[in-house]
Parts: C-alpha cells; sequence; structure tokens
DNA sequence: TAACGTAATTTTGAATTCATAATTAAGTCA
DNA sequence: TGACTTAATTATGAATTCAAAATTACGTTA
C-alpha cells in the first residue's frame, strides 16, 4: 500500500479516471506502452481493475488494446484531428442552441465572470490560465444545455483532443481571433440567440481545428515536442 | 466448454458484442439484473473476461454498476430518450453533410436499393424488414461520411435507443410520414444537397423521437410491453 | 562481427481463489 | 402469525495463480 493507494468505492471507475489524467498530463505519452505493472505498483491494485480500466479506456480511443502485447497510449494523429473536430463542432453547436433556451441568468452571469478572467489571461498571455478558463466556459454552456448525454459525448472526444489541444500553442494571431470569436459567443449566450451561438461554436471548433493540423505539421517536420 | 464457447482472439470484445445483442434483443431484459454466473455458464468464460465486458458496457450506458450489488439493465426512460435523440439528430446531421460531399454514385446506387427494398417492405407492412433497410440506409449514410469517430459516436447511442425502437410500432400516420422523408433523403443524396439532407435527417430523428416518446408514455400507462 | 536459432524470462490473457458485502433462510419472541 | 435477530448461503470485488504468447538473452555458425 503506497500513499497514493486508491481507497474509493469502485475501483475501475477511480482507475479510469486517474488514468485519464495521466494521459492528458502526458505522463503516459502517446505512442508508449501503458506500464501495466508499474501502474498496479503505483496505485496499489491488483491487475484485475487496472486492466477493467484499460478496456474502458480502450473503448474512449485513448488506448489501443493489441492482442497479446499489451495496451498502448495512441497517438493524435491528423486523420483523428480530422474526424473528432467536425463531430465536436456538431455537439458543441447543438449544446449552444440548448444552452440559449435553458441558461438562467445566474448562469450567464457566472459565464462572464469566467469570460473576463479568460481575456485577463489572454491579455497576460497565460496559455494555461487561459485554457483553463476557457475549458471551463465551454463546460458551463454544456451544463446549461441540460443534456447529460450530450455532456459525455463532449467530454469523451474532448478528452481525445486535449493532449494535442493544449500543446497547440496557438500563434498570436490566431489567438487574438479565439478570443474575438469568445466576444461573441457571450454576446450571443446573453441575447439567447441559438442559431447564431451553434454557428460561432462551430466556426470555432473549425479554426481550432485548422490550428491543431497545423501544429501537427510541425511536429512532424520539426521532431521532437 | 459449451458449443456457444467463444473461441476468437479478444473474449472480452467479443463479449462486449454478444452481450450487445443480448440486451438488444431484449433477451436481458431493462430493469433487470444481469446474470453474471448464468453468462459465464452460457459463453463458456470465467468471471474475469465478463466482468471486463460489462465495466464497457456500463461506460456505453447499456448497464449500470451498482457496488456491491452487480450490473443491471438499464431502463429506456423519457428523459434518456429527450437526451438522446437531439444528440443522435445532429450527429446524423453531419453525416449528411459530410456524405454529400464524398459519397459515391455507386455507394448512391446502393442506398437507392436499399430504399426500395424498404419501400417494399412498408407496402407489406413488414415492420421488421422495413427497420432492418432503414438502419442499413443510415449506416450506408454514416459509411459515405467517411468519420469513423462520427460512426462510433452514432452507433452508440443508436444502441441505447434501438431496444425501444424496435419496440415502437409506429402508426399507420407516422410509418407513412417516415416513409415520405426517407423520399426526401434519397432525393437529397443523389442531389448531393448537404444541408438540405441535414435538416431533413434532423427532422426525422426529431419525429423519431417523438414516436418513442408516444409509445414509452404508452408503456407507462397500459402497463406489460 | 552479424545473422540466425534456441533457451530463459517476462508479459499477457484468463481462470481461480479469497475476503467481504449482500441476500436469503432459520429461529426467536411478542 | 408477524416482526425482528442472527446464522447460512450466495454474490461481488479484487488478488492471486497459471498457461500461453511474446520478448529478451544467449550461444552458435558463417
Amino acid at each position: 500500500m503506497t500513499s497514493q493507494t486508491i481507497l474509493r468505492k469502485s475501483l475501475h471507475h477511480e482507475l479510469v479516471d486517474r488514468l485519464q489524467t495521466l494521459i492528458i498530463n502526458s505522463e503516459l505519452k502517446p505512442g508508449t506502452k501503458v506500464p501495466e505493472k508499474q501502474l498496479c505498483d503505483r496505485f496499489g491494485v491488483s491487475r484485475t481493475p487496472l486492466r477493467e480500466a484499460l478496456k474502458v479506456l480502450a473503448s474512449d480511443g485513448l488506448i489501443r488494446l493489441e492482442p497479446n502485447r499489451g495496451a498502448w497510449v495512441t497517438q493524435v494523429t491528423r486523420e483523428e484531428v480530422e474526424e473528432v473536430f467536425p463531430v465536436l463542432g456538431a455537439l458543441e453547436a447543438l449544446s449552444g442552441e440548448l444552452a440559449c433556451k435553458r441558461i438562467t441568468d445566474a448562469e450567464i452571469r457566472q459565464i462572464r465572470k469566467l469570460h473576463d478572467r479568460m481575456i485577463q489571461s489572454y491579455e497576460r498571455r497565460d496559455l494555461d490560465a487561459y485554457f483553463d478558463a476557457n475549458q471551463k466556459i465551454h463546460r458551463a454552456i454544456l451544463r446549461a444545455a441540460r443534456n447529460g448525454t450530450l455532456t459525455t459525448s463532449c467530454q469523451a472526444l474532448s478528452l481525445r483532443m486535449q493532449r494535442a489541444r493544449y500543446l497547440a500553442n496557438m500563434s498570436e494571431g490566431r489567438w487574438f481571433e479565439a478570443v474575438q470569436e469568445h466576444e461573441k459567443i457571450l454576446q450571443y449566450l446573453v441575447a439567447r440567440d441559438g442559431p447564431n451561438l451553434a454557428a460561432t461554436l462551430l466556426k470555432h471548433m473549425d479554426a481550432k481545428r485548422v490550428s491543431v493540423v497545423n501544429w501537427l505539421r510541425l511536429q512532424d517536420k520539426g521532431g521532437a515536442g
């Protein structure tokens, strides 16, 4: 039993969470093998619940199971990005549309706060803080849509892009553009203008796709990340 | 080792498929407990791979895991239907849009064949054959969209609705309407008219939602299914 | 030394075992 | 009889064990 030993109710569920975190923080690096034994030691669990968690992560596309060769952390490929972002775009557009119908004034105030914080992070050029606030805004809109299935689907896909998205240090120009888009997002949300919010979120997501694809292209050329 | 014993490579993966089938065919009935031991006997496997499969099915929402109380087949509730269909609508709309950009003439010919078969099934009032052709059409459009992620997401959600959808014996009026919608779907696909195909698929899915919700309402009142 | 083949080791997949929690059955008392 | 305890049984969650596959280490030969 190490200090990190897990004590919560459903072991495999907790492990799913923890492993997701490790993958997003790229403590488990894309393209590498999932060190089963090492993780068992680290979390103080046996292989059974760990392997249960791996099956779930595999069905979410975060790892790939190779028969008799173990589990591998999946790479974020260009093909995957080109697939996932359009789907994410459609889902976020829907979330915007639903949110406009259901969001409360209090929730809008909350989002405005997050928005302001995001703008301040932008002005400081603090990418980490920017992404944090950004993500919280998208999540808040999703929550306002009052659709758990939508939330789950979005988050699953988001997760797959997150590694890449975090690493995609945007160009100064793209960053400015993204901030402008967010001004519109807030504006349409306040106006409860579903169609325009949906369209803006869709465009926003497509721009993100382009940004991430560009970054991947650089990665391929430039070598190490 | 019974006659149904599974021999394929990845046991848990095969079990995920088989259990999904059992649930869709409601051989495992909504609201009932998943008979772990019985299934192990039936498939000639031990509890380990079966339980791995159950974790995956739980993450897809087909079953619910209650700590220390086993796995239960989830009910199709009205709330779930109201959540899932809008998401499915958005995804199918996207699939239509993408399909229009990418579908080949050969694929359209194939879909036309399925369409004709569906119409014939309608004229015979053969609901099973109708649903079969219907589903194949939707899958063919999805395939033409050339987006594996979209396909996976759609099918996961579809699966959750399938039990309900099959059982939703449509009213004569609704059935006629659905057929009309499918005529438009084929038409827009042939014309490669993405926006209109998307809109039609969205409407189609929303009508399905209404139909399923109505059927659930009857279930609640009338008792047994 | 480099390529190949074989033995030792490790890893994987899945069955089995084991402690604990939940359920059922049996017994007690009003 | 019917509510409440308590004991027996069963089911669950997770560790352990075991056979088979893959990998590594080693030795042989050209």
